[in-house]
DNA sequence: GAATTAATTGAACGTTCGTTTTATTCTTGT
DNA sequence: ACAAGAATAAAACGAACGTTCAATTAATTC
């Protein structure tokens, strides 16, 4: 058999990254077969080379992808004021939301870096790193400006990060919490947490 | 051939372990294969199935393992006031100090739950939670006690756990940092994050 | 409606995987 | 000195892996 009736290259493509986020983030990458891949998107393994030369250009694909899908959030969001509080908040605040939109790539991005070539681990370790630099920027203006006490802005940036970032481990919708509730409560500790003055 | 001279069982398989954990932690443990930890020992593959039925039952016994030295050192570590700051003081320095010690095998244990099978997957999440368990018994007690201001005690705990245990994600030894500052800026962080009064 | 391009299949390639089997050598206890 | 058992090597197993290639059909162009 050959071409199949209906079929269509952009809309084969975007179902071969739908697929691959679902699968590798539930199995991980190694574990996730291109046979495993091409089932789910319901062609054969043959078909996936047409869009993606190697297993490994579609993980980085999907990388990039969401790398930059968070840097562009972090521009849309990012309130034009100069005060380091509400600063600080909208950045929690996308930072939460965007990440529980997108738990599955997530999940990709943290988990399947060693995956990656030298080059490309590289590439996206920049995109984040640009992204890092953003909140200590936020940081450094408030502990300048007495806004904030922090010991280490480079220290205080990865907590902050990290604590923030792990909402996905656990948060899942329709339970206990809502999205808000959860902001909310993440919004006020990172206050605490930078000892931001009242006001 | 056969057996080698001076081999001996109790060495080779604490050779496998020490092996497995630093190749898993690095390259994962999908990526790993019996013949390149085979190699790193020192073996043939088939010498590790002596000692470990299978890949899986290895990557049980790491992890395994990790949980019950992590609870060990916290039952040495707790102190017996029942003032919540500083058991939450200790409950910060010991975990990072563990954390920051045992690299390796604290990412095998993060990184490689979905490798397991469902029973033994359940067992080491068992064990993960009697020991948060004791991180919201801290903070429960200090809420009540009007010592801490905590919106919800399990999110904190989540939140808490996640950014001391990010420090291995980042924290190099012989760096910028000693684990001592390191250890004093997440306790004072932590303290402020609850609410901790001052005293 | 013929020619061209796009999309996919089915089969096959060589390699590597986890694991098993069998035979051989070393160590230990008597 | 020798038997018993522990430790390992070497070779092989079938299955699965990522990837390639030629053939074939659907859609598009002229």
């Amino acid at each position: 058999m050959a071409r199949t009736a209906g079929s269509d290259g952009g809309k084969t493509q975007a179902a071969i990254r739908d697929a691959a986020i679902s699968l590798i983030a539930r199995f991980g990458y190694e574990a996730v077969s291109m046979r495993q891949l091409a089932a789910e998107v319901g062609v054969q393994a043959a078909a996936l080379y047409r869009y993606f030369p190697t297993k490994e250009d579609l993980l980085y694909d999907l990388m990039t992808a969401h790398m930059q899908a968070l840097l562009a959030s972090w521009q849309e969001a990012r309130p034009s004021t100069a005060e380091p509080a509400p600063r600080l908040a909208a950045f929690v605040r996308n930072h939460i939301r965007f990440h529980v939109e997108r738990r599955h790539s997530t999940h990709v991005n943290n988990m399947e870096l060693r995956s990656l070539s030298r080059d490309r681990l590289t590439a996206i370790l920049r995109l984040r790193a640009s992204y890092e630099k953003e909140l200590r920027q936020i940081l450094r203006d408030g502990a300048e400006q007495g806004a904030f006490t922090v010991e280490d802005v480079t220290l205080t940036a990865m907590a902050i990060i990290q604590m923030v970032t792990g909402v996905i481990v656990w948060f899942r919708p329709d339970e206990r919490l809502s999205v808000a509730e959860v902001t909310d409560t993440y919004h006020k500790m990172t206050m605490r947490l930078v000892g931001a003055r009242e006001n």
